[in-house]
DNA sequence: GCCCACCTAAATGTATACACATGATGATAT
DNA sequence: ATATCATCATGTGTATACATTTAGGTGGGC
């Protein structure tokens, strides 16, 4: 049967879970027995699911072998958002620099009408938005042409507190909500429209402030006026 | 014992190395028996070098399982020393940004300096520059303070042809080779100036260009004119 | 009282047998 | 002649027994 999961699958899929939720607190070794006998599979299993966590930045390895999840102060966070703004940026100027086909520019366009209809909606679908901005900023990517900064984008991007599209389900005021999406939007459009126009400058420039946003959310969160990090799915592995 | 290596440790080097040499060349699959049988080690650690060697980004995840030598273009060489241009320049504008303390500065300092003695002699002594040469790089990642940023640079820099070292050895002509470091630098002491004197913007273009120079590099010795291919170890696995 | 060596428990490292998935091959029926 | 299905070869997936390493505690000697 090709849709049974492997054991492997299964580990990583329960592990994964487990850290990105914070059920498992940073800087927690994860021994391997241990795993083994609570998910009733075998160490070899846990090994692999192990081994990939870590190809995804969320283990370490210890010195003297052994995993530990990995722990995310503030500071990282923020840094991590930031390099994204920078390749993000880096994406846009090739776009620019390099050219995009009339096909990628008339997807890309599809996709930011597409969030304007959402947007124009009384009760904003946030699940509808959040599919499309990150179908935006997965389009951004290719368009850099470049599967290196692809490639980085992606392991950036795997980090929930790092994706285009965190922090966007704890809004508790709509009308803030609202005006934070509008902003976005502007600059989407704006970056596109520098992309199509060749401006390499411009296209890098506002990608990167796009990104500040995100940065602008989290210290609001994390500040003492932002609410509770508890419902926040993005941080839960977000160290005090 | 403390200095005995572990079977995946000696998969792990045995492995890397032929990659890294171009032994085996892109885009080959990796068979776990095989190995096995021709290292004289169990399928369990050669599982778990290859792992560590995909981790490194030298090998691929097949599809259904597997590990596949990971192929190189022309372009992907060019991009991702672009990258770690663009990762440098972020490192030398949070530097500046950020500030750094008279400790950091004065190392720097005295590295730059031991690189200028190395400069000033007649045959210059290539090992010793190269070692300089990382280590005044490895300390730009510190001083970006960036913990994130550190690991990115770290990843890309592992490729050989994107280390700041790479494409040193193998300059057939030594006048050609003298004006390059010179220029090299050059750059080196502007940055770290730039990141003395606060200037964000100017450390971060500079940084960027000091890469372009290593892309420039590798532009000619993979055009027409340069020297055959085989002689650079750096660019072993990168296919034609 | 302190330090060093040894011991032990608990963890990862390793080998290997077997299970399972997949794709190639060839025989057979239509 | 071709399509289909059984069979087999070859790969990874999994479980498990055993080896090895190491950290920590405990005892003895100085």
């Amino acid at each position: 049967m090709a849709d049974t999961l492997t054991q492997t699958q299964k580990a990583l899929l329960t592990l994964r879970q487990r850290v990105l939720s914070g059920a498992i607190s940073g800087g927690t070794r994860l021994y391997e027995v241990a795993l083994a006998e609570e998910l009733a599979i075998s160490r070899t299993p846990i090994r692999a699911a192990l081994s990939r966590l870590a190809e995804e930045g969320l283990l370490e390895r210890g010195r003297g072998g052994g995993f530990v999840v990995r722990s995310f102060a503030l500071a990282d966070v923020v840094d991590t958002i930031d390099l994204r703004g920078v390749l993000e940026g880096t994406a846009a100027r090739y776009a620019a620099e390099r050219g995009i086909s009339l096909e990628q520019l008339e997807r890309s366009r599809a996709t930011l009408r597409e969030i304007d209809r959402v947007l124009a909606t009384q009760d904003i679908d946030m699940e509808a938005y959040s599919t499309l901005n990150t179908a935006f900023h997965l389009q951004l990517a290719l368009m850099s042409q470049s599967a290196t900064l692809q490639r980085e984008l992606a392991r950036i991007t795997a980090l929930p507190f790092a994706s285009p599209s965190a922090f966007l389900e704890d809004h508790d005021r709509r009308e803030a909500l609202q005006r934070t999406l509008a902003v976005a939007q502007a600059q989407h459009i704006a970056i596109l429209d520098a992309i199509a126009g060749r401006e390499a400058g411009r296209a890098e420039a506002l990608a990167r402030e796009h990104a500040r946003a995100a940065r602008r959310n989290v210290e609001f969160l994390l500040s003492d006026e932002g609410v509770q990090r508890e419902g926040v799915p993005s941080l839960a592995l977000v160290r005090d």
